[in-house]
DNA sequence: CGTTTTTCCGTAAACGTTTACGAGAACACA
DNA sequence: TGTGTTCTCGTAAACGTTTACGGAAAAACG
């Protein structure tokens, strides 16, 4: 069943040097050899055994992506992360990578998961999501020089890693021009807490457009929140009584404009109609809520493909002839209007 | 940085033997070598090589989930399989495995990549998911005689594996039953073509409840669709059509549902009020469409758990004393009832 | 004190690869 | 013929573990 390279350099009376080198293209073997080799390793069904692999080169040929989900609504998770997932995988596996995912429990940091993949060399490089502002996981990686990438910026300094990131900036600044011309002036921005960093782009982008519009900046009309329905719903009356109210939100993610939305509803307060909303990132939920929610959409298979293509592109083992490059970019989120706003 | 066994058999003056052995926690060392060995290895923060483990051992300490999203909906995916994730990982964690998951193109059979991730044994068992009523893939497996188990069972005959279910013929029956005793006798079922197995045991309940309610099975009423919002569309106009148009329709599948619906809303047709809507598996989506949809509930996050530990208990590596056992489950679907029916 | 048992540890092989090194054969060239 | 070059391949070490085996020292026992 488990033919090694040692059955095929026995069936072929050669050694497994010659067996080695021709499997792997090498250019000092004969080519009629290495023919007979291949044909021999199809016969054979000969593959080659990762751990033997790995073990010589010193590399796993895999990829861990730690998959974070978050506290909260537990009994569905990120639906997110699933198309981003299967573009990561498809241009690692044109690599001959795989993926390994990294699945940590609801709520903890991940520090400690993070360590033992790195440390075990479970994998040659780790893809972070969720970056916080100031990231302890990337201070890790980087003292200890292990490769990597994330999606999502984060502020911790002076690093040079691979990231990809979406304009939350721009998707608050357009969010805000999009309500002031449809006439609103009060417009509240719930984010999420923790340091998220993109919960930072997000009300820079909003405060900036606001006072390019000359609308000063209302303290009252800003929240923080869990980052799950919960918090949403928690949070919002909070805005809602603010001296001016608002007329419109801005919800700096799904779930809370969802859990949002259900405290509205119970204060008599239709979304669409007494209210302007707009989510920030885009799910399924958005565009199947009543009302359809207007909201801001990533390209999120492509940005796996791509984020998978710029780790590659600063490992080593996988540059191209000028060398590894540290490919840093910021993506657009497509506007999707709907009918909340 | 990287700190291996000889090492540690260095500083201490020992051999790497008795090293490996320490740290194993073999009977045969001296207790205060062993704290010294284990003091050592947390000093020189040594963590044992995968790959040299696998190698000897045989075995990679990690099991593969093969994910397999659907055609269709790209822009975003199964938000199934998430929680479901979070249990399984959770389960193998404890057990010291990690848990790859192998994500396939979208319509991909998959055959050709559960043969690489067999050939080229980067897993100890695998997992699989959507099992067809006659499935490949359980062939393949069993033949080389590769440990694995499902997500769902199949026909697929004679074979002994692990494998947990829901109960969809129960689910299928419970809707019916749930409807007629609403005062409907024209019921439609709407499910997954190709051959997915849940398809069948949904309709299999579905016809049974009908005959002991005393109501025909009625074919015009019953029809197969692309598992995804398209597919869902398409094939919905068609029961809609039948001579004795349904009052009731029951949806196999969330995603179908949702397209289901847009159709019948193109039809000036709203469901919970002109037509009653069922569908058999939850997702976040049944609960934000508008109306939100009654539908039945698996426990994922606890089924992945229980998937993990049976899986275990198939492997003579990880059973307990009584060897291993082949456990197979089915779960019920809990109703959760919303406004479409 | 002699013999047997137990405790503990070192030695070395093995897992399946890759690769540096060197050597033989064939060939070219003067 | 002698010398140098090019092709091709075999040898053997190495990656980091685990583990079967045997042996020395200590303990137990008569």
């Amino acid at each position: 069943m488990a033919s090694s390279i040692h059955d095929l350099a026995r069936h072929l009376n050669i050694s497994i040097g010659t067996v080695s080198r021709a499997l792997n293209g090498r250019a000092d073997v004969n080519a009629d050899t290495r023919q007979r080799v291949l044909d021999a390793a199809k016969e054979l069904n000969y593959s080659p055994n990762q751990s033997g692999r790995s073990l010589r080169q010193g590399a796993t040929h895999s990829i861990a992506f730690m998959l974070q989900p978050h506290p909260g609504d537990q009994q569905y998770g990120e639906p997110f992360f699933i198309p981003f997932l299967i573009g990561l995988q498809g241009r690692l596996a044109e690599s001959g990578l795989d993926l390994t995912v990294v699945m940590g429990a609801p709520g903890d940091y991940q520090q400690e998961r993070l360590r033992r993949v790195v440390e075990t060399r479970r994998a040659d490089a780790v893809l972070l999501a969720w970056t916080r502002r100031e990231d302890e996981r990337i201070d890790y990686l980087t003292e200890v020089g292990f490769p990597f990438a994330t999606l999502g910026r984060s502020r911790t300094g002076g690093k040079a890693y691979p990231s990809l990131d979406l304009d939350f900036e721009k998707a608050g600044a357009d969010a805000v021009d999009r309500l002031v011309a449809r006439g609103h002036r009060r417009i509240a921005a719930i984010r999420p807490s923790l340091n998220l960093n993109f919960g930072y782009l997000f009300l820079d982008g909003y405060r900036k457009a606001l006072k390019r519009h000359g609308i000063e900046v209302d303290p009252a009309l800003i929240a923080d929140g869990f980052i799950n329905e919960a918090g949403g719903y928690q949070v919002t009356p909070r805005v809602m009584l603010a001296k001016n109210k608002p007329t419109a939100i801005i919800f700096n993610n799904d779930a809370m404009a969802l859990g949002g939305c259900k405290a509205l509803a119970e204060m008599g307060i239709r979304p669409g109609q007494d209210i302007a909303v707009t989510v920030i990132v885009d799910t399924p939920l958005c565009r199947y809520f009543s009302p359809a929610l207007t909201a801001f959409r990533p390209a999120l298979e492509p940005m796996g493909r791509r984020l998978a293509e710029m780790l590659l592109a600063s490992l080593p083992a996988f540059a191209g002839p000028e060398g590894p490059r540290i490919i840093r970019e910021v993506w657009p989120l497509e506007l999707i209007a709907r009918d909340s706003d």
